[in-house]
DNA sequence: AAATTGAATTATGAATTCATTATTCATGTC
DNA sequence: GACATGAATAATGAATTCATAATTCAATTT
């Protein structure tokens, strides 16, 4: 069955110009997205072909997408032996966790500096849906909050090099981030702890708001790696 | 002329396999040499032809290594019109540099905690001969000493997602930290830097290196930005 | 039965070919 | 002469073809 791809956004173009992005970066958007959202499992071993019949497009540009995700490192690629699915171990995950937390505490640190009053207000207000989610047991929903006050503080460090390090490294562990199983206790820290980082950011306290960023990514790790359902090595 | 690749470092093999990497992952370091050492320089427009020619290759491989280069950020792939090396604007630079400023922090007080007495010992060697480098006036010298020092203190840091991330940025601000003009007083100034980060290291000061390393490369940034020979925008 | 060899098959690697889009440059117009 | 138009040229984008390496599996040996 071919799904062919719809024209995604820009790849590389003048500003307000309009040109389609090459066929390999919309087959590698189409394939991250099933990377990340875990159609295509970790450990997975990729077949050109069945590929090239899903995304109706032929081998050559299917081929520079896969060397688009091996720089990325979402895949890994073999010589003369394909692709798989990159599956973070706990040990890189280990060593990931704590780079994420040093570039989200330096995003904060941005942020407690830069960020417009609108930025803030809509960190504060995201943070308050974050707690009604829990108080409504959604898990998906508390997902993506989440995850969109970690964007909203990353966009307001305004800091081009700095989402885009932190979105590459953050797509690398992102299966573990979100999908981790949550104890209730884990999450009621992690809303406190965000409570706490939307009351730094207001107060514009840029050190705390540096600590506490660091200090939360940490116990996330620390969670991920309690639940155990990453391969040690 | 070809100047037909030789055989490289492997790929992604097996650990301990033979496996020859893809000829496009051989382009791709043999372009990205030759884009750090500025055989190529920033702002160039590179046309297929004349690398296929160059290396010896066809189009395939080498489309497949331009797309390595430009997830890495090292050239700017415009649909239908070809790629040009990336030239960093000093924008940029006041981007990435506070991000390579964090990284190498961090580095600093992992290393601080983890490196062995024979990384310290190193460390402080080539300190040493930072300083001969100077009396010596030798700015050659000194670039490459300074780049193994930071090197060996990432490499200290035992954080493999640390050093490639750091590697990545580094890249892309290469021409502008190794190729900048440095004025006596600030080259006297650095090595000063040096010398009290390695006394810091010795003294497995961890917050104290991290602080050293972060100013030490935001000293750096300021000297690169106040020579002014990049593009503002 | 387990292990080993080797032919057949299948997958990947790379060159070539075909298609499409930019660019160049000559021609004509104002 | 400056500008616009359009054909010729050259570049890039993508599919196809050819080459080579890996995998599978049947036949054979121990």
């Amino acid at each position: 069955m071919t799904e062919s791809i719809s024209n995604g956004r820009l790849t590389t173009p003048e500003a307000g110009m309009l040109a389609r992005p090459a066929l390999a970066v919309q087959v590698a958007d189409a394939l991250r997205e099933l990377i990340l959202e875990g159609t295509i499992q970790g450990g997975e071993k990729i077949r050109e072909k069945e590929l090239t019949e899903r995304f109706g497009v032929s081998r050559t540009p299917l081929r520079e997408a896969m060397k688009i995700l091996a720089a990325e490192g979402l895949v890994e690629l073999i010589p003369n032996r394909g692709a798989i699915i990159s599956q973070p171990s706990a040990a890189e995950l280990a060593d990931a966790f704590p780079v994420l937390a040093a570039l989200e505490a330096m995003a904060g640190e941005q942020a407690a500096e830069r960020a417009t009053e609108v930025e803030m207000a809509e960190i504060s207000r995201l943070t308050d849906r974050l707690r009604a989610s829990l108080e409504a047991n959604d898990r998906p929903g508390y997902f993506e909050i989440n995850q969109a006050i970690h964007n909203a503080i990353l966009a307001a460090s305004r800091n081009e090099t700095l989402i885009r390090t932190h979105a590459t490294i953050a797509r690398l562990v992102h299966r573990a981030r979100y999908q981790a199983n949550l104890t209730r206790s884990r999450w009621e820290q992690a809303l406190s702890e965000h409570e706490k980082i939307a009351a730094a950011l207001n107060a514009r306290d840029t050190d705390q708001v540096g600590r506490l960023l660091k200090a939360h990514m940490m116990a996330k790790l620390t969670a991920i790696l309690k639940a155990g359902q990453v391969s040690p090595r």
